[in-house]
DNA sequence: TCACTTTACGTTAGCGCTAACTTAGGCAAC
DNA sequence: GTTGCCTAAGTTAGCGCTAACGTAAAGTGA
């Protein structure tokens, strides 16, 4: 047994001291106050005074004192784990998806894991699954976030679930969204302001419901402007490259093709430029290309695609947040419906419509926001000869 | 909902226990031991008797425990920081590695942390940033895993680190890799099986150490089939998109254009593929071309394209496996290079070379030298065997 | 046989933090 | 004044686990 002042010092020198790192203790001994109250300001906790959380503050700054979340979800008896389903690893937007939640994970001391779904199991026995692990709250991305059945084994597991770049909100859980439709809209009305009158849409898959919103969006525009719309310049995909290369084919072998194509993500613009450059069109010269998402596939063609940016690290960051408070909180589950802003980026692929092209150009110059107007059209006019 | 468990959860002695979930204190009551016994079956420690783990196994199944990793690194006081260093969020490999990590990680009561390293930040402020955030160890994907400066200032401040995918182990620090040169090898044997003798290769950036391994094994599998070695037929890019599509459009412009393509990743292979089809060549009738990664990008092109598959996830894995392992461990640090097996991946990429070459294989069929050849034709792809 | 090591456990004492209670002082109302 | 009630603290008691040490029994060697 050892003495009261090797205990002592035992205590604070102890032997299994992870070296690094002030605790509590150092910051109330510093303050001059007891550790429940550093406790109570780190936590923005209520019953402390202005002056004492000052000096608390000052001693936290001095100390470097960063609180030990074991500690801290040991002591709260509180550990929140949070599950990312996907069902496809290799989905363009899930690494940036995966940053943001996993910096939002830690900054309110949750626990991320990263769970799969594939087809051969049943909703049910996911979600049961899910209790088996602890967990409480599950993020859902595309396309997970529009599977009903999955959402509603989810609810009746009792878990917590937001879903992210969903077209339909509600169902009983967070979500967290982009306005698809005002987006799409904006893209098409950015194509209407550059001369285009058909525009093809290569539509997403219908069970998508950010497809529709897209498709919304679009029609929306063309409505703004006086655009009659036309059914058969839309050609439906189902998000993957494959599949838009397909629709574009398509697209372009109409009577009369169109002179712009908006693809409702990146993958399938980029199939649609290669369709173009396969009948031999130039882009943006003969055809302009849009997408969306802003995925690495938007700057993995030539011209690089104009899009429309989605803040997926934020949008994931935020929805970890939702989950947090409302798995912490308990009961008084208010569902939210977050949605952030887009942003059009505007890059090589999109330009003015054909017939007046030429003039437009020499007259009002594209604007020059990243000057890639002219680079794009003299780069595009050299060499490329084909022909199917 | 949760209404019903959450209001009694004093049910145990504690008023504070957290509902679900059995504590080594219940599995040693049932199994008739002490918790430290529990304890020491639970990490495998020694000095238990083979009968008293038995009973604390089935103690532990019955119960369903799972140990709370919150308190294990508490009472450990070893609470494990890993940060994944990344210069680029957008990569295609990014997402499956962080899966592989956050699963290993997880697994081994870790902590993953994701930390950003951009440019005008130096190495040396980036090393001291790390430690401020109470990082012990860090895993280095590509590109970051062969910049010098960046792993010198990490080791200086005594970080530990892990490099995935590079080309050069060794500098003091773990290495998780394929065997890059014996990937290429075998792709290269695959094409030469296949009657192509002027064969393209678009090089990686000379940074990067696995550019010049995957150029080597190229260099080797002609010199394995007597193939005369073409430095004309060698063009430089920098892992990006656009670079393959400037070194595709070099190779195909030679006065004698080659009937295959190996690009040294698979966005630049797809950029080849389109500066084929830019050139009216259909592939792989008139061009073979193959990648490297089996990434996104590898389906995100028509045809698909045949590559080479690196186990991303598992590399990652095995990588956070050896870190927490060397961080535990304390001193005796002793850096391991683990190589991983790749696999080739035939897709519709590639294909018999034209005409002329067709006499070659009948005259003089290629000899592979490890049977990497012959295993390869079969669609589903074959492992790849280690080099001597 | 006894001193000595080894093996197989049990005991104690925290790791750092916070829920729940307790206490000290202030301030109003009766 | 004193009762009551508020606010701003401090105190106590763990959360679940394991490092370090304690101890009893079995094995070892002379």
């Amino acid at each position: 047994m050892a003495t009261l002042s090797e205990h002592w010092q035992t205590q604070r020198h102890g032997r299994r001291r992870g070296g690094s790192g002030a605790t509590v203790a150092d910051v109330a001994r510093s303050a001059g106050v007891s550790a429940m109250t550093v406790s109570r300001v780190v936590n923005g906790g209520p019953g402390v005074g202005e002056a004492t959380r000052g000096k608390v503050g000052q001693a936290i700054a001095a100390l470097g004192y960063v609180p030990n979340p074991a500690a801290r979800s040991l002591a709260g008896a509180r550990q929140v784990r949070i599950a990312l389903l996907h069902a496809n690893p290799s989905a363009a937007y899930l690494s940036e998806f995966l940053i943001g939640s996993l910096a939002a994970a830690t900054a309110s001391d949750a626990m991320l894991v990263v769970e799969q779904y594939d087809p051969p199991e049943t909703p049910r026995a996911l979600a049961s699954r899910l209790r088996k692990h602890r967990i409480a709250a599950v993020l859902l991305p595309p396309p997970l976030c529009d599977d009903e059945a999955v959402i509603a084994a989810l609810a009746d597991e009792g878990l917590v679930f937001a879903r992210i770049a969903t077209g339909a909100p509600g169902m009983g859980g967070h979500a967290v969204t982009i306005d698809d439709c005002a987006a799409a809209r904006a893209m098409t009305a950015h194509l209407i302001a550059q001369g285009h009158r058909r525009i093809g849409m290569i539509a997403g898959n219908p069970n998508q419901t950010a497809s529709g919103l897209r498709l919304a969006g679009y029609k929306a525009a063309l409505s703004d402007a006086g655009v009659a719309f036309d059914p058969a310049l839309i050609a439906e995909g189902d998000f993957t490259w494959r599949s838009g290369l397909l629709a574009a084919e398509r697209l372009l072998g109409l009577p009369q093709r169109p002179s712009a194509i908006f693809a409702s993500n990146d993958d399938m613009a980029a199939a649609a430029v290669a369709a173009a450059h396969r009948c031999g069109l130039d882009v943006p010269r003969d055809l302009s290309i849009t997408g969306f998402d802003d995925t690495a596939m938007a700057t993995a063609t030539w011209p690089e695609l104009t899009t429309i940016r989605q803040p997926v690290a934020a949008m994931s960051r935020a929805a970890v947040r939702l989950l947090v408070q409302t798995v912490r909180k308990g009961e008084d589950a208010e569902f939210q419906h977050e949605r952030l802003d887009f942003e059009l980026v505007r890059r090589g692929s999109d330009g003015q419509a054909p017939q007046h092209s030429a003039v437009d150009i020499l007259v009002r110059p594209v604007e020059p926001s990243e000057g890639h107007g002219a680079a794009a059209q003299s780069d595009s006019g050299t060499n490329g000869r084909e022909n199917p």
